[in-house]
Formats: C-alpha cells, sequence, structure tokens
RNA sequence: GCCGGAGUGGCGGAAUUGGUAUACGCGACGGACUCAAAAUCCGUUGCCCCUCGGGGCGUGUGGGUUCGAGUCCCACCUCCGGCACCA
C-alpha cells in the first residue's frame, strides 16, 4: 500500500486544528520561543513557492522547540493597507476591505495547506478597527513625546498615483510602484522624528544577533559623522551668514571658495544682479534634472558663481560663493566650505572652474594634480601647523566655540519620516485641525478614527487626498472645547501597521489596552525574526524606532524587538526571454523582434547590438515555450528564447503555485522539497526535476513502517543489534545539531541515510523507529504523525518530547584512521580509539602501502592528528 | 566607482579549529523484477592514464605559507546583493 499524502495530510490538518494543538497560552513554568514571519501583505496573485520557503523554515523550527520543552508562539497575519488593494479599487470600483477580506481568505487556504503551526487565534490584520485603534493610539503617543509634527516639506509628488511617495519609494526619479514619473513639491505633511533616535538605532545594533550585512546597511542609511558646524559671514550683506558641515574642520585653511545648494534659501538673497540671470537660469535646470540625470555625470561638475563673497572666519579671506548641484539641499546644512586640496569632488570643480588649490595637509603628492584625502601634518595653517589631523580638529573646534564661529557636531544621512500618504486605504490620523491652525488629537476613548465609506476611490488629481472629499466626515467638532474642526486627509504609510504588530500578536484580543505588560513581559523579545533581506533598511529601521519610543514609554521592557533575524534567500524561477522595438507597448503588428544574441545591454537598456536601437524586454509565460529540441522558442514564431534566472512574478511568466505542487506531491514533498534545496538564506532556482527525489524519500519512510497490505511492518523489539544502536544515536545527535544550527538541509541528508541504513541488518528496532518519527516530524509533520499513530500512539508529535542520544552508542572502540605519506593518502588502518601517538605511529609503519610509498626510508616526521589521520613525513 | 557575499562533478549542494574533497539528492548509464511498461530494488557515475595491482591531476585564475590548503595570505577574474557626489 503506498503512502497517498493528500489522505494522510487532510487528516493530521484537520486534527491539529480541532484540538489546537498550536493554541499557545503564558505559561511561566516553562521557557518561551517567540519565532515570527513577516506578515504578508495579501496580493490578489496568491502565493507562490519562493513565499512559503521563510514561513516553512520558522515551522520547523518552531516545531523543534516546542519538542525540546519551549512554549512557542509562532503567530500570522495581515498587512492589510496598502497601494494595490486601492488601485484596483480604482480601477473597478470594488471596495478595498472587500478586495483585502477576498485575498486574505486565499492566502490562509494556502498557508493552511502548507501544514504551517500558526497559532491562528492570534491571526491579526492591520486594517481591522480593533488593531487600527492601537496603530493610531501609538501615533498619539508619538505626537505626545513630540515626534510627529507637520512639515512644509518638498516631497516625492506623483500625479499618476495621486500621492506622495517617500523618498526610498522613489526609484530613478519614477515610483517604485508602476514606475510614474515624480516631481518634487512642497506639501504639508506628517513627519515622525526618527533622527532623534539617530544614535540609538546605530548603537543598540551592537545588541542583536543579525547578520552582518544587514547591521552595516542600517548603519551607513543612518550614516553619523562627525565634524564641525562653521559659520562664515556673508561681504557686504550685514547679518547673512552661511553655516556649513564638514568632516575635516582641520582643513579649514584650505577653503578657497564656498558652494550653496542650489535650493539653498540663501540662493535668492545673495545672489547680485548680474550674476542672477545665470543663477536663476541654473537653479531651474537642477530642479527639472532627474535623479538620474544627475547621477550619470557625478565626475562632470556643474556650477555657476553667484557673484557673492563669503569671509574666512580666521584670515578674512574673500571666498567666492557659487552654487552647484553636487551639494546636496537635504545633507548637512546644504552648504559646503571647498577645500579643493583634500577633497575629490572640490577639487574636480576647482580644476573645472580654476579656482585654487591650497595644500593644509601635508602628505600627499602634487595637491593640484590630485585631492590628498589622507590624515597628516597641518601646513600653511596658522595656529595648526604641525598638528596632526585628529588634534588639528581639536584645536580648530575649540577654537570655533571659543570664537562663536562654530561647533564640533555631528551629521546623519538619515532624515526625519515622511509619514502622511495622499491615499484612502491607510490609517486616518487621529488628529484634528481647528480653526485657529493648531492642531489636536482625538481623544483616547474616540478612537479608532475610522475611515469613511467612499464610492469613487480615483485621486483627486489635486492636491486633496481622497478622504477630502468626504465633507461629512471631515468637518466635525472638537471634543475639547466644542469649535467646529476638520480632520486630517491623509493616512499613514503602509509601514504604520507592521511597526508594532509583533507586539499585538502577543496579546491580539486586548481591547484595554495595545497589548499587557504580563504578554509583553513573558513573550518579547521576537527570538527569531524571518523575512525577506529588501527589508533591510526601512521595516527594520521604522519598527526599531518605534519600539524605542515603546522603550521610553516604559511599555516595552527590551531595547530591541527582534534578537535574532534571518534572511531566507529567494527561490528563483526560470523564465524566458526575447526582445522588440515596441518601446511604447502599442503592440503594433509590425513590431520587430529580436533574440537575446542580437541584443546587448548598454548601461541596462538593451539596445540591438548593431545599430544601437533601443529595445524592450518581454517575457513568454513559461508553460506556453515550444522546446525544439532542447532549445526553447517563441510560441509562435521562430525565435529562440533566452533563459533568465529571476525572481518568481506574474509579469516574467514563472511563477510555480504552490496548490499545484500540493496537489501532485503533497505537502511534506513541498515542505522537504524547499528545505533541501541548500542553505536557508541562500537563494536557488526551483527545479520540478528534484521533487520526485523527496517524494521518494517519503515513500521509503512509508514502506519501512508500513507492509504491502497497509499493517505496520515487523519491528525487532527493543534497541535492535549494536549497529542500529549506534546509526540511531548518530542520528540523533547530528540531526538535533543540524535543527540548532539551522541547517534543515543537512537534516535531512540524515535522515535520509539512517532510512537507507537502518534496516540493513534486519528489521527497524521499534525504538529506532519511534526516535526517527520524532526527529522527522518538524520536516514533514503530516505522515510523521500518521505514523505515531500507527506505532500504537494516540494525538499528535507535536506535544512529544524530541529524542536524547544514548550516548555509550557514540564512542567507538577502535576508529578508521588515514594514513599518508608526505600529505598523499596511501591507506587506511584500524587504531583502538584511545591510542596514543606512538601506537598509531607503529600501526601505521606497518602497513604494506605505508612501506611501499615510504621507499625503505625512516620517516623523518610524525603527525599525528587524533581521530583523523597520520602523516609521515619521509 | 565604493562596500558586502559567493565561485566545489552534468545540476542542487556536503566537508569541526587547516586534516580522507565531492556526504545526501537530482540527472545519466548498466542490471534485477515484468510478456511489456510504470513503480521498486541493486550497481556505476570528477577528469586522464592503466599491465586492473594501481598511478597522475583536480574546489574560478596565478602566486605564497604549511608535513598537509576548498578552508589561511597576496594579486586578479566572474557572478549576486547593497549604496551612489552624504561635505
Amino acid at each position: 500500500m503506498p503512502y497517498d499524502p493528500r489522505q494522510v495530510e487532510t487528516k493530521w490538518q484537520a486534527y491539529w486544528q480541532k484540538h489546537r494543538v498550536f493554541r499557545s497560552e503564558i505559561d511561566p513554568s516553562k521557557p518561551k520561543f517567540y519565532a515570527l514571519d513577516m506578515f504578508p501583505y495579501p496580493s490578489g496573485s496568491g502565493l507562490h513557492v519562493g513565499h512559503p520557503k521563510g514561513y516553512i523554515s520558522t515551522d520547523v523550527l518552531a516545531r523543534y522547540k516546542r519538542m525540546r520543552g519551549f512554549n512557542v508562539l509562532h503567530p500570522m497575519g495581515w498587512d492589510a493597507f496598502g497601494l494595490p488593494a486601492e488601485q484596483y479599487a480604482i480601477e473597478t470600483g470594488t471596495h478595498p476591505q472587500e478586495t483585502t477580506a477576498r485575498n486574505i481568505e486565499v492566502f490562509k487556504r494556502q498557508l493552511q495547506a502548507l501544514g504551517l503551526d500558526y497559532d491562528w487565534s492570534r491571526e491579526v490584520n492591520t486594517t481591522e478597527p480593533s488593531y487600527m485603534r492601537w496603530t493610531q493610539w501609538i501615533f498619539r503617543k508619538l505626537y505626545e513625546r513630540d515626534l510627529a509634527y507637520l512639515a512644509e516639506v518638498p516631497v516625492n509628488w506623483c500625479p499618476a498615483l495621486g500621492t506622495v511617495l517617500a523618498n526610498e519609494e522613489v526609484i530613478d526619479g519614477k515610483s517604485e510602484r508602476g514606475s510614474h514619473p515624480v516631481v518634487r513639491m512642497p506639501m504639508r505633511q506628517w513627519m515622525l522624528r526618527i533622527t532623534a533616535y539617530a544614535d540609538r538605532l546605530i548603537d543598540d545594533l551592537d545588541e542583536v544577533d543579525w547578520p552582518e550585512a544587514i547591521k552595516k546597511m542600517q548603519r551607513d542609511w543612518i550614516g553619523r559623522s562627525e565634524g564641525a558646524r562653521i559659520v562664515f559671514d556673508v561681504e557686504g550683506r550685514g547679518g547673512n551668514q552661511i553655516e556649513v558641515f564638514t568632516t575635516r574642520p582641520d582643513t579649514l585653511f584650505g577653503a578657497t571658495y564656498m558652494v550653496l545648494a542650489p535650493e539653498h534659501p540663501l540662493v535668492e538673497e545673495i545672489t547680485s544682479g548680474d550674476a542672477r540671470d545665470a543663477v536663476v537660469a541654473y537653479v531651474e535646470q537642477t530642479a527639472r534634472r532627474s535623479e538620474r540625470d544627475r547621477i550619470a555625470d557625478t565626475f562632470e561638475k556643474s556650477g555657476v558663481a553667484t557673484g557673492a563673497t563669503a569671509l574666512h572666519p580666521i584670515t578674512g579671506a574673500r571666498l567666492p560663493i557659487w552654487i552647484a548641484d553636487y551639494v546636496l539641499a537635504t545633507y548637512g546644512t546644504g552648504a559646503i566650505m571647498s577645500v579643493p586640496a583634500h577633497d575629490e569632488r572640490d577639487h574636480a570643480f576647482a580644476r573645472r572652474f580654476a579656482l585654487p588649490i591650497i595644500e593644509v595637509v601635508a602628505g600627499g603628492d602634487d595637491v593640484q594634480a590630485e585631492a590628498f584625502t589622507g590624515e597628516g601634518a597641518a601646513v600653511n595653517s596658522d595656529f595648526l601647523d604641525g598638528l596632526h589631523t585628529a588634534e588639528a580638529k581639536r584645536r580648530i573646534c575649540e577654537w570655533l566655540e571659543d570664537s562663536g564661529r562654530g561647533e564640533a557636531s555631528v551629521s546623519y544621512k538619515l532624515r526625519d519620516w515622511l509619514f502622511s500618504r495622499q491615499r484612502y486605504w491607510g490609517e486616518p490620523f487621529p488628529v484634528l485641525h481647528l480653526e485657529d491652525g493648531s492642531t489636536t488629537l482625538v481623544p483616547e476613548d474616540d478612537l479608532p478614527v475610522l475611515l469613511p465609506e467612499l464610492d469613487d476611490f480615483k485621486p483627486t488629481g489635486e492636491f486633496e487626498p481622497p478622504l477630502g472629499r468626504v465633507k461629512t466626515w471631515v468637518e466635525t467638532t472638537d471634543p475639547a472645547t466644542g469649535q467646529p474642526a476638520r480632520r486630517d486627509t491623509n493616512t499613514m504609510p503602509q509601514w504604520a501597521g507592521s511597526c508594532w504588530y509583533y507586539l499585538r500578536f502577543i496579546d491580539p484580543t486586548n481591547d484595554m489596552e495595545p497589548w499587557s505588560r504580563e504578554a509583553e513581559q513573558y513573550w518579547m523579545p521576537v527570538d527569531l525574526y524571518v523575512g525577506g533581506a529588501e527589508h533591510a533598511v526601512l521595516h527594520l529601521l521604522y519598527s526599531r524606532f518605534w519600539h524605542k519610543v515603546l522603550f521610553d514609554l516604559g511599555l516595552v521592557h527590551t531595547k530591541e524587538p527582534f534578537q535574532k533575524l534571518l534572511n531566507p534567500g529567494m527561490i528563483l524561477g526560470y523564465s524566458y526571454r526575447y526582445f522588440d522595438d515596441d518601446l511604447a507597448d502599442e503592440k503594433p503588428a509590425d513590431a520587430r523582434v529580436y533574440a537575446a544574441n542580437e541584443v546587448e545591454l548598454r548601461q541596462g537598456t538593451p539596445r540591438h547590438r548593431e545599430s544601437g536601437e533601443e529595445l524592450k524586454a518581454r517575457w513568454v509565460q513559461a508553460a506556453d515555450v515550444r522546446f525544439v529540441g532542447e532549445t526553447p522558442t517563441h510560441p509562435t514564431l521562430d525565435l529562440e528564447l533566452e533563459v533568465v534566472t529571476e525572481k518568481m512574478s506574474k509579469s516574467r511568466g514563472n511563477v510555480v503555485n504552490p496548490d499545484d505542487v500540493i496537489e501532485k506531491w503533497g505537502t511534506d514533498t513541498l515542505r522537504l522539497y524547499e528545505m533541501f534545496m541548500g542553505p536557508i538564506e541562500k537563494g536557488a532556482p526551483w527545479s520540478d526535476e528534484s521533487i520526485p527525489g523527496l517524494a521518494r524519500f517519503l515513500q521509503r519512510i512509508w514502506r519501512l513502517f508500513v507492509d504491502d497490505a497497509g499493517a505496520l511492518a515487523p519491528l525487532a523489539e527493543g534497541a535492535g543489534s549494536d549497529a542500529q544502536a549506534r546509526l540511531l544515536a548518530r542520528t540523533i545527535r547530528d540531526t538535533t545539531d543540524d535543527f540548532e544550527g539551522l541547517r534543515f538541509n543537512t537534516a535531512i541528508s540524515k535522515l535520509m541515510v539512517f532510512v537507507r541504513d537502518v534496516a540493513d541488518d534486519g528489521p527497524m528496532p521499534r525504538e529506532a523507529a519511534e526516535a526517527f518519527t520524532k526527529l522527522l516530524s518538524p520536516l514533514a509533520p503530516h505522515l510523521a504523525d500518521e505514523l505515531w499513530e500507527r506505532l500504537g500512539h494516540s494525538g499528535s508529535l507535536a506535544r512529544e518530547t524530541w529524542p536524547e542520544p544514548d550516548s555509550s552508542k557514540l564512542v567507538e572502540d577502535t576508529i578508521t584512521l588515514v594514513a599518508q605519506v608526505n600529505g598523499k593518502r596511501r591507506d587506511e588502518i584500524e587504531v583502538p580509539a584511545d591510542a596514543d601517538e606512538a601506537t598509531v605511529r607503529a600501526i601505521a609503519l606497518a602497513s604494506e602501502k605505508v612501506q611501499q610509498h615510504l621507499g625503505g626510508r625512516e620517516p623523518s616526521k610524525v603527525i599525528v592528528v587524533p581521530g583523523r589521520l597520520v602523516n609521515l613525513v619521509g
């Protein structure tokens, strides 16, 4: 009777659900383990096989930890606000709520089909009033601590989406979603003061067990740099001053000109009459240039002189003031003192515009030819002369402070977080705008502020967000004063809900507070957080920021929310590509098509190899590809397709649906395959051809336990032969190590070895059979529970105890060593496990093969590596 | 350009602190069972040479350290990821 996964898997999934096997409650008598997956946005296309890799990993570990006696919390929920549902609403008029509910249903069914051990009683949904209420409640806390403020800031306005985008949502001047053009516009926006936490966000990274690469990305993103602020007077403009930030205040004497960002507020004021036209033109040109253009010619500096002059704070030297787009308005003070001798960018600019270059740090070659950015002794620097860079920095900062011309200062790349969006499908802000222009909070008792109903989800196209259309919602009264008030028509970004969901999971139905102190004390922090590296900076930085604010409020007891972080590598798919010249996507009948070998990529743009004409990549759905022999070919044209391995996505036609895999092979096979593909952190292409190997493994296990008639196969009583007992002990020890180290691929290979060898010298012993089902159960829980039951037990292995290896079976009497002569393997020798060097040497010298290769010489040196090898050098 | 990470059979990948390179799986080939096929089981499978005992070469490339290097050092090549004038 062959193994029928469908029947067994359905049976056990129903059992787990009925008996609430994965329900977790606070239990102070047990250590806790909080395993968390990054909760998904329930998109309309459902899951592909890439998504569950991380979920399966946490599931395997959670099941393992539970059997090791931990009280495991492993919840799942929905990050359900988001642009796609709103876009869909704009196109079809379907309310996002409806779309979202439908998508969640599909996702949940797919996740349940994977046999994941979620405690579904803790399911959360960021769009539900009972959740949104507390998101708004946290916003109130931020506001009360002056961490939320309104500001007029230039924002990335995307007319097509009718919304403002965060900097990180804009790529090459286009929206990350949909690639629509984005323009910079000043707008009144909610900002969160994340910069106030910059230092702590850097420093506390030392406390967490995260991949170094991710920590580094966060540090770089925050971009702390130490230096000084220095004030320069503008000549002849009573009182006008330019403040600059520099990391090299020691080079102050080398400053030969000043540069302002074109957007700098002083530009307008200080520009002299005859420079005005050129300056205005340059400012306009900069505003028009896309970010992509500006990056493209990083080495070609441009700029214009303003005609104004600054005065050196020490020497009084006259420094011409320029504007140039290599100075960024948003970093530091938006202005620099330029030291061309010791900064490459300043050097390039000075050369371009023939500005003077003065050496003030010794150690470089000819600073007229090339900037010297290293450290050294100060020269041409008055009272700094002879001081090394670090000391010179200290001295000049003292001078600046004493004379009131500046001070030591720290600057960050990190900017405050633009926290409002002009969308419908998000959390409304719990604030009221009063007639006098002031802002007040909606009282705690009136939360949540719910979204009004809306018939038309289209952006207004103006700066008015969709919520602005609902006058009856916007116009209200301030409950404190009875005055007329207007609600805020912005909504929060998608990050808001995901910033704190891990805290709601610990106490998801609490309607008195967002979570109880008791639950927080017990469950936090998250012990293992698993999710894609694409969230390396944004989500992880934002939630760390909120967590620190909650820490300061005494609402959480750990500085950091996520103790250990794991980024599963992506599962890739094979996609099939060609090119055509239909750049505008008009699909004309006469569009010319090209195979990959006629095309080359130039600066990321595909172009025809010969003509240089720009082309566009097209993909054929994997299912539609025609194979001519081995060659993938276009379904209707005689055109060879290029095989590309890339991230699975609908548009590339390379997605594999887990439902199909489960239908054909069963869930346990899918789980094993994904865990067997390689190390979790590594990405690998999906291969249908490898799956049968794992299905065969499960069949082999089944036949080991179940005979042809479907009855339990005969088992040897007890521990079986010595070899069997040793095999079992080794398998327990090694797979346990692998589970602890999250090396599920090698754990599986050890289970395969066990299955291959256990019945070599007689029927499998009962002890081995029982222990094996336990070792198998985190990975293939359905089959394991079924076998456990057939062994005469009742209930699920989920609540059983992990086996311990019999340590007496782990020590060997004799061991095999490799005998090398001059570093080359020549023979294997058997030695007593406790043999000393002399014994090993004697046994090795007794080997015929060793003697043959020594050629009668006496070894001059003998190296014995205990338990490994003996090397005779002669 | 800068910063990370990785290059091991036809393929996915194993390999304590430097200590038998290629475990396990896929694929391929041969065999058993079968009227036949599927399924299953057994065997072979890095490359080259061989008198069938064995020998030589092999972890991206070129050097080095060492009794011994996939692992350490130097230089380089390729791929993947991140950042992109951050003063």
